[in-house]
DNA sequence: GTATATTATATTGTATACAATATAATTGAA
DNA sequence: TTCAATTATATTGTATACAATATAATATAC
């Protein structure tokens, strides 16, 4: 719905898939990305997967270790730790220039993008949830009108949800409806430094709800993509 | 010297011939891609040429339209706004970092760049000089010891050479050793905030080096690789 | 002569086939 | 039984072949 394409892109489509399971947690941290079966689930080639794959690995969601395959990214506490401050460099400057920025259309579109996401908190939905509050703050970027700062939270967000996957066991993001609203109405209001506290609080709540002590489980590639299996 | 590998890394090779081309000014923005073309000129088949061309094309130095082939990207002055901001944003939070981690031996290694990057200016060759600064500002990332933001700004810098080569006929970069060597001192220092208005002013005469209003003449493949053509 | 339609060519997109490497299994010796 | 070596299998890496699309050239109508 908020991204329908009319004519259909295979190597798009292998990526999306791959991509969406990554961040719908149907696809763990770890769990190696194999070729072949993951063509036949797809019904393409190797060609357009290892396309995909690629492009996974530029945008750092998955590593591929030449002549052994690829995998889902694992990122290590410390990475997590880089990427979270990546992030809150960045996307200070993105609130910043969103507050400049922001039309009224975009506010409203934002607005329906934190209710998507509540709707799926509301259904405990909780993956989904995770996927919309990363779409929430690219939003946020294009908004920004930042292209660089687009591209490179692209990557850091989908790791994010990684990382989010691996150490938040608590669920502790629910807050994040309240937090996504309060951020909108800064930016709408074009108050720049209330706008980058809070986005530097929201942050902070990521970082603090995780547990870097324990790894988790690997789930193999039938079991994401059981609802393609239909044959 | 810098990057000395020891096995051949065919697809590696064939990214690395092109990332440097186009840094090295061969390839001016603008030009055409063609994939045999670079295939017969690199004694390799079109699967790794499209590898190393989407690569490239993720690190936005090169464009990839559907069904009509790669070039290599030429920013628009807008778009070179976006970029130099996001390397401002981006290298200020780097420089910081720097400040923090930099040992003795990445100060001297990150010397020993300068030197390289003034011998290229003293024999005048300033497309060498170009891609050794641009060398100088990732390693200052590395030493950062942020993966993201190293990340983040191997494509910013290969957009900024690009940038400079379209728009900076002038040749105002030359200043670029005094500042480098300047910058490097404060980080050995631990000067935060001196290091940041350094990189600041840095960042900033490269955009005021460059004037906006007139576009480059784009070269073939055969001038930009004429060292290859042995046979 | 210009413009449109049609054909021919060139170029990119995708799938398959083969080569190289790594992983797993098997065999044999201690 | 355990370890090593060797063979067999599976998986990835690369090149080629074919399909689809776009570009160029030619022909035809006006």
């Amino acid at each position: 719905m908020l991204q329908s394409l009319g004519k259909q892109d295979a190597p798009m489509d292998a990526y999306r898939q791959l991509f969406d399971g990554i961040l719908s947690q149907r696809l763990s941290p770890g769990t190696k990305l194999n070729e072949v079966e993951l063509a036949e689930l797809f019904n393409v080639s190797r060609t357009l997967i290892r396309q995909a794959l690629q492009r996974l690995q530029l945008e750092q969601v998955v590593e591929i270790h030449k002549n052994r395959g690829a995998y889902v990214a694992s990122p290590t506490p410390d990475l997590a730790e880089q990427i979270l401050l990546a992030r809150n460099i960045i996307e200070l400057a993105v609130v910043k220039l969103a507050c400049k920025h922001c039309t009224q259309a975009d506010a409203l579109y934002l607005q329906q993008m934190i209710n998507l996401e509540q709707s799926a908190i509301d259904q405990g939905d909780m993956a989904t949830a995770l996927r919309r509050s990363g779409e929430f703050h690219l939003q946020l970027a294009i908004v920004a009108g930042n292209q660089p700062f687009i591209h490179a939270l692209r990557g850091l967000i989908s790791q994010t949800s990684l990382i989010i996957t691996m150490y938040n066991h608590g669920g502790g993001n629910a807050c994040a409806r309240d937090e996504h609203s309060h951020l909108l109405e800064a930016v709408k209001c074009g108050d720049e430094s209330k706008a980058q506290e809070l986005m530097a609080h929201h942050l902070g709540h990521i970082k603090q709800g995780c547990d870097f002590t324990q790894s988790p489980q690997v789930a193999g590639l039938q079991v994401a993509f059981a609802h393609l299996n239909a044959s």
